[in-house]
DNA sequence: TGACACACGTTATAGCATAACGCAATTGAT
DNA sequence: ATCAATTGCGTTATGCTATAACGTGTGTCA
């Protein structure tokens, strides 16, 4: 009783643990870290560090989560439910920044093509090859600046 | 005996360990750990990772290091030595973006106005002050994706 | 049915970062 | 001159983040 399970939804099935990780972040108002999800997940017969962070791989390699680099933690993706952020399925829309309050936590997860494209010709005249581009803004909210 | 050297050169002095942290950040041709920094210097008298953080974030602060995010490591600012990518001096350039391989660990420091300014508008546009923006581009370079 | 892929659980360990204490030296106002 | 404030330093201990390595169960498919 360990593989996927089937939906009625779009997006690849999930299973029961990548499914409890998911709705653990996709419910909180803030990133949050591998280890609080796992004590949130403790009453759910999670146990082990590990059993996050499989969960979590395998959430972004499917694009439902992202991960922010300059906090070490997770967010659930902010764009409809079924089309995600992904690049692999073809309809991606390129990198996802992401503003971070320092205050409150919120995060704000926008794109900018034009960001992107300045980003991309760079890498094309340095003939570089992206595989994955973070851009982060810490700061502060509109609300918390006030 | 425990204060900043003076130097002949600009920008602030530097205190023994400041100066040795930057030093080994400076030879490298990679980013390098805290920890593996600290191994640089145990010849040096360097015992305990707290004298390397200590120094790094005033190397941070004089805006003479780099920390990558996405990798929990440091480099030494590729610009002219004077004139430094800071920002409380009056005279930085705005955000630095990195281009790190992952096949050679090579990086690139580089920044770009339009990405700045696209940047800026959108923090502008939602009332977000920025602090700090992060933005790095992982894959392989030119030499690497021959 | 047997090889394979994949999710899972567990234990142990590796790697990154900071808290809290106390001492030494410098600065600068009085 | 001296005292308070500041800053750098060293040490010990601890906490947080992430992965290695092992073995199990289950579903797929040739």
């Amino acid at each position: 009783m360990n593989a996927p399970i089937s939906t009625p939804t779009s997006a690849p099935a999930l299973t029961k643990n990548q499914s409890l990780v998911f709705d653990v972040l996709d419910r909180a108002d803030a990133p949050m870290s591998a280890y609080t999800i796992l004590d949130r997940l403790r009453d759910h017969g999670f146990r082990a560090p590990l059993q996050v962070y499989r969960a979590l791989d395998k959430l972004l390699e499917f694009g439902m989560v992202h991960r922010l680099e300059s906090l070490n933690a997770f967010v659930a993706c902010a764009h409809p439910e079924s089309e995600c952020c992904g690049k692999g399925h073809g309809h991606g829309h390129g990198t996802v920044a992401f503003a971070i309050c320092e205050s409150c936590g919120h995060v704000s997860e926008f794109h900018d093509h034009e960001v992107d494209h300045r980003l991309g010709d760079w890498a094309k005249a340095k003939n570089f090859k992206p595989a994955k581009t973070t851009i982060e803004i810490r700061g502060l909210c509109g609300a918390c600046a006030a």
